[in-house]
DNA sequence: TCGCAGGTGGTCG
DNA sequence: CGACCACCTGCG
């Protein structure tokens, strides 16, 4: 049964630069500039009317109200970022404004980031959907279409690569198996060690804890990120360790949503 | 055609 | 350790 869900007086939120900085990977643009998607099981589309946000279909209010992070001041974060980093940081905000760092399910999001290495965001996408769609647990109907959630742990431990075969998630199968079969043999808080799965190294371990447990402190570099530190901030685009270091000093624990704002700003401005 | 895309694991020196 | 390099796949 989907429902209608209405959030008042709702502030720095944009459900593009939210759905499109590559955090997640199920939501997709309608042509009336809504998004469409799934989270956690539960389908929903989502629209904004000035500062009316409206989501209907299946999950609860609390839930979509943690999905995306509505109790947090984004307002505050900005001014806290721009007081640490005057230079660049209020153009990068001025621009992704209304990125919100969503609060979404560490297993998805470990089985999201693994797919996400040396890929690209449409076929990232594709991958994820034929996973789904292959050997996730039925989700409903909704909008016309069928809905499958992102396959559970016990699932894909019972997986050998040949059955992903059809998913073409190329060698990144075989580290989603062994990391599925990692991820039952731990206990709950060893979970959030993400970093010693297999398939998941420093890039997508930074990932992994900023998108799906929120740790905002987190910085993945990637390339678009050691671009970005080259053209803003001078560093060579080789000196990991010294951005690293940057972030934390500098950003400290927002370093993931400045992160996101510079990763955001560069887009733009190559657009 | 071939390099590359939001990297990692393995192997050298 | 740090520098290479193979690796699935699809697109330009």
């Amino acid at each position: 049964m989907t429902e209608t869900f209405v959030f008042e007086n709702i502030r720095d939120l944009d459900l593009k630069q939210t759905f499109e900085c590559g955090q997640c990977f199920r939501w997709n643009e309608e042509r009336d500039g809504s998004y469409t998607g799934i989270a956690q099981g539960y389908p929903a589309n989502m629209k904004l009317e000035g500062d009316r946000l409206i989501i209907e279909g299946y999950g609860t209010r609390e839930f979509w109200a943690e999905y995306l992070d509505l109790d947090r001041d984004y307002c505050e974060i900005q001014a806290i970022l721009a007081a640490k980093e005057p230079e660049v940081m209020p153009e990068a905000m001025a621009c992704g404004s209304g990125i919100r760092i969503l609060c979404q399910d560490l297993w998805e999001t470990v089985v999201d980031f693994i797919i996400s290495q040396n890929n690209n965001i449409p076929r990232i996408k594709g991958c994820i959907e034929r996973l789904a769609e292959a050997h996730g647990e039925y989700a409903g109907e909704f909008r016309d279409k069928s809905w499958y959630r992102v396959p559970t742990a016990e699932k894909l431990a019972s997986l050998e690569p040949e059955d992903l075969a059809e998913v073409r998630l190329g060698y990144r199968d075989k580290y989603l198996i062994e990391t599925a079969r990692q991820w039952l043999a731990k206990d709950e808080d060893s979970r959030c060690d993400v970093g010693c799965f297999t398939g998941v190294g420093p890039k997508v371990e930074s990932c992994i804890r900023l998108f799906g447990l929120h740790e905002l402190d987190a910085f993945p570099i990637d390339v678009w990120v050691k671009r970005l530190m080259n053209r803003f901030y001078g560093f060579e685009e080789k000196d990991k360790a010294g951005m690293d270091a940057f972030a934390n000093d500098v950003f400290g624990e927002y370093a993931g949503l400045a992160q996101q704002y510079l990763f955001y700003y560069i887009r733009c401005l190559e657009k």
